[in-house]
DNA sequence: CAGTGGTCTAGACCACTAA
DNA sequence: TAGTGGTCTAGACCACTGG
């Protein structure tokens, strides 16, 4: 946040809280302000934006609604740190026998250099013969196998992640992509469907060809939005649960 | 709500505001406040139980989020109608040529009254050996079958639904349970999951048995959550399509 | 202890709606 | 014009955290 320019930015004709909330916005998508990182405190912003406190109240208050903030009394407010392990157990029920959830471990099978396909390429808003690391992975709880999942990563930004050995990966590749390559995964965007499981995904979830089988088509994303990872994830149906309530 | 005591209820620990919400809550749920119906001003909760505008407007706004209620400007605040149409569209395309979402119609098989299944019975919150009025009915687009659904009703408070005919039935079956019953559904829980058709929906849907369906449990409810309508629809897996994004 | 967010007060002015 | 919600101000006191 500019320290010499105590003027909000915006349509002047937009409430003072929402051109704060826009601000606030543009510092965490620009990747001034980290996840987890401390975000100013109310009073500051009143001062520095000369508002009245329950002003910057209310524009805070709307990125916490929105997942970006989080506020803890007396700590302060911090920037959310996403769990995208989270959005595995809305989609599947992933149990034990005592029937906690348990978070499935990732087996890397296959792992190449490859051009990508046009449709991943595109998504990853490259050139249609772009480079990408290409990774076949097994997700397993007990050994048995719960989802198989196919990756895309860019070449470029992730050249320093071929040089980790498969085997040292666990079971999760976020935090491997943060500290191998300094790319941060913010956000991402899911798409569900159904199909009928075809040979390959068959085999590697122990199925029989044909059975329903849920796909997950996830972008995920960077600081300012920049798409990072294509991701398919198939997993059996009859795992397969979600509710909602309506109103 | 009652006029002779400004006093608001619950823990006095709790934050005035969340009591005043409860408060707000239990009028709706009571059915007191009826869907489309006007809630009172934030200038009249103020004055009538002797708290600030602010702390009645932050009771207000927990609603809102809550979608119980909904607020115009000039106009009042207002007990929010519930669109269930809008739900179908969240989890299958219904698009004619032109790409434009279409509600399809509804065509009722069969109907008659039997002796509930135990699953539905428990559901409807109903004894194990409860009468209900069984329906087959079938959704369609310009002809073509997308929907196949089972619907339980209880029979008592029902009973009305049977003198009117099959074929005069619209395409949305609540705007009748309110007007020939006097049943109002304000919410409802759904449940996705994923399964090979049988040879009964294969037919229904004319897809081939086998292929892979996706099916919504939804359980509507009344005014203060006492369930009315045990539902079950299946729809072609190839035009289920759900997205979110995760933060 | 000082600083933070959580709750609450008591007003102000505005834009919009309906009568 | 009177009543509504939308925005904004300028404080108060509290509970909690950290040094």
């Amino acid at each position: 946040m500019s320290r010499h320019d105590p003027e909000l930015a915006g349509d002047r004709r937009l409430p003072l809280y929402q051109r704060l909330a826009d601000e606030l916005r543009r510092e965490i998508n620009a990747g001034r302000w980290k996840p987890g990182e401390r975000a100013p405190s109310e009073t500051w912003l009143a001062e520095h934006f000369e508002i009245a406190p329950g002003t910057a109240r209310q524009a805070i208050a709307m990125l916490v609604d929105e997942g970006l903030l989080e506020r803890f009394r007396g700590k302060g407010t911090f920037v959310r740190r996403p769990r995208f392990d989270h959005s595995l157990f809305r989609f599947f029920r992933f149990r034990d026998r005592s029937g906690e959830n348990r978070m499935p471990e990732g087996r890397i099978l296959h792992r190449e250099v490859a051009p990508m396909p046009d449709h991943v390429a595109e998504a990853l808003g490259l050139g249609a013969d772009a480079l990408g690391i290409a990774m076949s992975r097994l997700r397993l709880i007990g050994g048995e196998p719960v989802l198989a999942e196919e990756i895309w990563l860019p070449a470029g930004p992730f050249a320093d992640f071929l040089e980790i050995p498969v085997g040292e990966v666990g079971p999760l590749l976020y935090p491997v992509y943060e500290s191998a390559c300094g790319q941060l995964v913010v956000s991402a965007d899911e798409a569900l469907r159904a199909e009928a499981a075809g040979p390959e995904t068959a085999r590697l979830l122990q199925i029989d060809a044909g059975a329903p089988v849920i796909v997950i088509d996830r972008l995920a994303r960077g600081i300012g939005g920049a798409p990072l990872e294509w991701r398919r994830s198939r997993g059996r149906a009859d795992q397969f649960h979600y509710t909602t309530e309506i109103r």
